[in-house]
DNA sequence: CGTATCTATGTCCGTAGAGGACATATCCGC
DNA sequence: GCGGATATGTCCTCTACGGACATAGATACG
């Protein structure tokens, strides 16, 4: 049975390293799979790269846990590519991803308070 | 073969949630197993729970992987309990949970840059 | 125009960790 | 001495991660 976005945001934490970061990339703008590849790998200065396999099993597993949907629309129609699969953050996708945000920051200043960040 | 404390630190990242909170719990002073529980349950108003199966399962991968070890000695010899297992943060295990805690420090400024963080 | 490389999506499979269920034994209060 | 709390541990299942591999359309270039 497929998860609903019936049950709360908090339940879904911690995420995983690969979800975060596809979710971070969906939260600016609909991307493509690829693209979202390049952007974490980018974003992050090569420190998280994602496989392809571990690129389009989790997106799929996004869209049974309803974080995330396809997109009908073709951003940037001058260049575009037929392959190309865009994907958009839920509302759901987003609500999850706040509260990981709110649950890391909150981990962060722990983490500083006991003297563990050091920097 | 086991991991050695060879590789450098930030290798070992991203840390699952409960290796985490064990670090965490470690880092301020040493503890067994049983307490480490408790530790994190109250410490995480109850949001983290650490099972059996979990922690024991975590700490013997932990000091197969020299983030821990035994420790001999008998903290609050007082009212002890010879049943308990008492568990000591490495050198390298303090090395890695700081790596990680510079890392999720740096990923709470990311997602407040990007307006995820909604406190 | 052929062909090599980049772009793009996807499956298969082995491995490892998380955690529920269960097992066992000791400690302590009453 | 009996029950609940303390304490450690195994077994088993499920799931996700990620390397290896497959496929094909797009693009550049001689």
């Amino acid at each position: 049975m497929p998860r609903s976005q019936m049950d709360a945001p908090e339940s879904r934490l911690p995420l995983s390293e690969p979800v975060l970061q596809i979710l971070i990339s969906l939260a600016a703008r609909d991307l493509h799979g690829y693209a979202i590849m390049r952007e974490v790998e980018e974003r992050s200065g090569g420190r998280v790269t994602l496989s392809t396999s571990t690129l389009y099993g989790a997106l799929q597993r996004m869209m049974r846990d309803s974080l995330v949907e396809r997109s009908a629309e073709r951003p940037d129609p001058a260049s575009d590519d037929q392959r190309r699969r865009y994907y958009r953050i839920t509302d759901f996708g987003r609500a999850v991803a706040e509260a990981e945000a709110g649950r890391i920051s909150e981990l962060a200043h722990l983490l500083r308070e006991r003297d563990l960040v050091t920097r």
